[in-house]
DNA sequence: GTCTATAAGGAGATAGAC
DNA sequence: GTCTATCTCCTTATAGAC
């Protein structure tokens, strides 16, 4: 097999979003990827051992690098642009099949406490909520904001955001809500401009 | 025993929140009830039927009825205090012990076929969006929101406060928490005020 | 309505052959 | 690295006594 690891770690993934951590079996996996159960344990040495690879995996590291490229922060004087593409742009992060799963796993898990893994919506949000107040702090300074508190800007703007995000969790993105997103946008903008 | 179906149904909801559906046991439930596996199937043909007991009891019918109050619905002439004031009337049901549970239960089991259940989110905020967006659509027609889409305004209103929702999901209602609504309440007024 | 006893199968995990 | 075989415990559910 090229990379029975791997494919472990991604049948476990589809088998968690679609039964749970509970519902899922080794048994259950094993017979997705094509081996036996004891197979398995030449890989992972528990059950818990994939969910923890599982997590390890799909956290990729800091946000703030896939969603701040150059290219979005040189529109940062045209904030009404701005807001509009960064707003498509981390949606379109959640859109990728990765986060998808990520987020589905979060959402289901998040309060089950499965030995010392620690899976919490709010540490996923909060990444985000904190990249959207540096940047709106940034704004407010530079008065291309009016003047407020950026910690509730960035969760006026996150909140709508991701409100999408779970509306539209099961669909593929389409042009609908990409021009919701862009309507949110521009509310949004009509709110905390000068 | 006074009420051991209740009882019943009380214990496997919080053992369904803490642990899951699938990881929560007939035995569990049996042990945290008092009585033995066996005496649930006196008051439950199975463990689904449980859970669908559970989600029947806390669907506790129109959800309008209970926020759309009459000394709510007199303070619509003046939108900025009315949408004030439905943001935390949301809220405070949200709070209850009942919702926080049904939300967390919804959250934990949405992607989860357990039988012929239907468990979703969508549904869940389809109701707050639907009753959101038919107030907003009066007040733009009497001329209180400046014009625009209705539907777009209620998802930005009940996306700051699902968010809210998501974020102080753990944590009892609070002063800083009725202090964010209020703060975005603000922020949204701004956006739709003529 | 709750008990004991038991069925029948699924769970996670290990030993040792190949 | 995968297999067969097996262990031990847990799972849902039922039968029948009290």
């Amino acid at each position: 097999m090229k990379n029975t690891k791997e494919k472990i770690l991604q049948k476990a993934l589809d088998l968690f979003v679609i039964k749970g951590y509970s519902g899922s079996s080794i048994r259950d996996i094993a017979k997705e990827v094509g081996i036996r159960e004891s197979g398995i344990y030449n890989h992972f040495s528990s059950k818990q051992a994939i969910l923890e690879a599982i997590i390890e995996k799909l956290s990729s590291g800091p946000v703030a690098k896939v969603i701040l490229t150059d290219d979005l922060l040189d529109k940062i004087t045209e904030p009404e642009i701005f807001i509009r593409d960064f707003a498509r742009k981390i949606f379109e992060f959640w859109q990728t099949e990765n986060e998808r799963a990520l987020i589905k796993l979060i959402l289901s898990e998040q309060f089950h406490a499965i030995g010392e893994v620690e899976i919490s919506l709010n540490s996923y949000l909060e990444e985000y909520l904190n990249i959207t107040k540096m940047i709106f702090t940034e704004l407010i300074k530079h008065k291309l904001f009016k003047k407020g508190n950026a910690g509730i800007f960035a969760e006026s703007f996150i909140g709508f955001l991701f409100l999408l995000r779970l509306k539209y969790l099961d669909f593929p993105s389409n042009k609908e809500v990409l021009k919701k997103i862009d309507e949110h946008s521009k509310i949004f903008w009509e709110s905390v401009k000068k």
